[in-house]
DNA sequence: GCTCACATGTAATCCGTTACATGATTCT
DNA sequence: AGAATCATGTAACGGATTACATGTGAGC
């Protein structure tokens, strides 16, 4: 069986406790969404796929009438989950960024547009970094907790990433601002 | 009719003086993919689409035996760009990036191969600042010969985006590297 | 004569999102 | 009583990549 990223995403998130895909979901959209996004429609059927090939095992929990799947990493799954993080592989990494698609082409448009273009990218990236910084909180506890020290490091990241990309835009619109005076 | 992101990138290269399908995605290929791709699978049926919309005017100039269909911007298109660019609408950004998807499961992996992935992860980012680089010069040319100057500055960001990405790796490297020590 | 750049296109496929459908439990 | 959260799933759709198919012209 071909395992595609989302495959580790569903591993990697029972390895730290999850079972269901409903917590997969919750922690993906508290940590991995910011670079590694998934959703329901992928995470449920793959779960599936996972269970036939045997690198998890699910077993039912309905609680009442509650419908309940939990699962646990095999140690098939656990051995294909380090295989892949250890693994020297390529890194495939792709980003899609409409403001600076737009910004490429702000020639056309007027001053005042290029200055307003770059204040909403900064306001943006100093959202998702808000963000980021808001989640923080939960990756120190789990790292003193669990010793999980990865996700503490990786929102680390993520809030330094955006800010730097939101400085680019201060320090751009500065620039733009006083060409735009001398002019 | 719709027009989704990879219309604009067309519409864009039109208006930097670009006029076959062969050569949007030559300046693609060494400009916006960066933060945003396009494969002649999706420019070819959309440059259809816009001429049909009456974005875009296409003209045969075959040269001897060789097909080679010109585009040029109408009045419309070039408002819809412009209209684009200007428009203050949320930007669009989603960042798919293997390295800190792996780094985020990494508690998983024994020091060396965290210290090994982020060695991977730097080489990645240096050599995509490289690529950028390499390409810096021509956007330079189109700034002081055509007064084109947000190519340039988009290029000079992602030098220093990849550069930062590419720092952050060696610091926390190093970082890793004295912990294991310590223990 | 060969290779590379120029040039256009389509079909299959993949990956992922969105919207929908359904229902139980817990909290206010 | 009503809202929010827990919980599972599917179907339609959209966006994009990959591989394939085809051929010319220019330079070595």
């Amino acid at each position: 069986m071909e395992l595609g990223k989302t495959s580790y995403v569903i591993l990697g998130m029972l390895r730290l406790g999850r079972s269901t895909g409903y917590e997969i979901k919750a922690l993906v959209d508290v940590s991995t969404r910011f670079f590694w996004a998934a959703s329901y429609g992928q995470i449920y059927p793959e779960l599936k796929r996972l269970e036939d090939a045997g690198l998890i095992a699910g077993e039912d929990k309905a609680q009442g009438g509650r419908r309940r799947r939990a699962f646990t990493l095999t140690p098939l799954g656990e051995e294909a989950l380090e295989t892949w993080v250890a693994s020297g592989g390529p890194l495939h990494t792709e980003l899609r960024h409409e403001g600076m698609l737009r910004f490429f082409f702000a020639d056309a448009a007027s001053p005042e547009e290029q200055i307003g273009l770059l204040q909403t990218m900064r306001a943006e990236h100093e959202r998702t970094r808000d963000e980021i910084s808001a989640i923080r909180p939960g990756a120190e506890a789990a790292r003193d907790e669990k010793g999980e020290q990865f996700p503490l490091m990786t929102a680390e990241f993520g809030i330094a990433y955006h800010d730097f990309i939101a400085s680019w835009c201060s320090e751009t619109e500065r620039r733009l601002v006083n060409e735009a005076k001398r002019s």
